[in-house]
DNA sequence: TTAGCTTTTTGATCTAGATCAAACGCTCTT
DNA sequence: AAGAGCGTTTGATCTAGATCAAAAAGCTAA
């Protein structure tokens, strides 16, 4: 590694190496040959304009995505045309992997923004870990971690109060964003508020107000999208709070 | 494949190969000379007695667990001691995956029955993929297939009404439990009214109104843990259902 | 068998949050 | 700059299902 190598701009932004979301995606704890493998079939830069679908519900999977920046929405879709949102994706997460099991989509991904991603077919990255333990170990750690944040959202839907609800997901994206170098207490939601109500199981109409109340009482200051975190603690306390009082049975057994 | 071969009761209970569950468990798929590598590494017949642990919360991760016979509930605890079922577990299935993302247990798993497992030492279950592809797959598949199948119950919980929560979740037994061999229209349910009710997000009185109402409308016939499934289709209607009217938001957007 | 549990059922209320309704802002278009 | 159209907010009701209460039915143990 000497000091005074030229790297060309368009390698500095198009490699695993130089990303800055490294130590949160695909080639986390690679070594420097096995990263070079990985960039190898990853087939960069692809766009997505806000709107746009990544993939859809009933497509034949082709690759998985590593998100490099933007931001998007997976949801189911009912019979009757309802939809189900399971979840946002910001940089640094993989999507697609909801294929594997029936080598189709069982959900639609869409862009919340303008957004770009690492396209990495499948076929190729199943080969590749078999020859690179870190990246068989780091694909099913993200797998684990999906399911890990599905029970976790189950959770919030099955047994607690709005307010909880909707604490816990600000708190989320916050800590999330900070992962990603962003402030922890500001940043732009990059959803609707119809979409957040989604998410949580909620009415729009509830998010609206609780936005409001969690305003009126200091912990937010809400100007549109942007979101200004001014009492963590309490924010916290709300989130975590269903203590004795909040039951809908679920004690243990 | 002589048809006179002689085996030991032993070894024929203790095999995947002769494993009744082959087909929806780990090995499949796999060749017979892999097959064989994977039992090497697996330690059988670990039995588990009705309410004793399988994991705990915050355990480290040492092995997967493929299930052999009987079910167990996986639940989440919250710093209050309440708990969340994530999921109901049969045999052919997996359960540990949760830890692969921490190394560490997130949620703890309790045998709803006497129940016994095959433990698969993760490290080596890890080692043993790389060198066979199909194995790989499969591991890969079973996560993907968990993490469908919690997708599914964020979409009941975030905006079914409770009639179509529990029409679903009789449903989705009854087809797990064909599929294992079982009549489809007549089962056992291991687990209580609360466990169900909790993973449903209601409560417990809402279960037992509703299964009465069902009964009532002889759709099933309910005999404390005993179902039978009269009317099929009526019971898949209410599943489905949530067409028009059923709302919550939840359009498209 | 009976006493003492737990689980389940059934009935009567109560409430969190959905639904309905309407006004208000933003954005984008022409 | 005016208008259309969506997303958001705020207010007024309404209801599915929770909670409270209590009886009934199983299960366990002595």
């Amino acid at each position: 590694m000497t000091d005074n190598q030229v790297i060309k701009f368009s390698e500095l932004k198009s490699h695993c190496q130089n990303c800055s979301l490294y130590d949160l995606c695909l080639p986390m704890g690679l070594e420097t040959g096995d990263i070079d493998r990985l960039d190898s079939v990853i087939k960069r830069s692809k766009s997505v304009s806000k709107n746009n679908f990544l993939f859809r519900l009933g497509e034949p999977l082709k690759s998985i995505y590593a998100i490099r920046s933007g931001s998007f929405k997976t949801y189911l879709t009912n019979p009757d045309g309802t939809e189900q949102i399971v979840g946002f994706s910001l940089p640094g997460e993989l999507l697609g992997m909801d294929a594997i099991s029936e080598e189709r989509h069982t959900c639609t991904t869409k862009a919340l923004e303008t957004s770009s991603v690492c396209e990495i077919p499948f076929e190729r990255l199943e080969l590749l870990a078999r020859d690179i333990p870190n990246l068989q170990h780091q694909l099913l750690r993200l797998m684990s971690k999906e399911i890990q944040q599905d029970q976790n959202l189950m959770l919030l839907l099955a047994q607690m109060p709005a307010e909880t609800r909707l604490a816990s997901f600000l708190l989320g994206m916050s800590e999330r964003l900070n992962q990603r170098g962003y402030a922890a207490n500001e940043f732009n939601l990059s959803m609707s508020r119809g979409d957040i109500a989604n998410l949580l199981g909620m009415a729009v109409e509830t998010i609206s107000r609780l936005l409001s109340h969690f305003q009126d009482d200091g912990l937010l200051k809400v100007e549109r999208k942007h979101i200004t975190i001014l009492k963590l603690d309490e924010l916290r306390q709300l989130a975590t709070h269903c203590a004795t009082n909040c039951s809908n049975s679920s004690k243990a057994s």
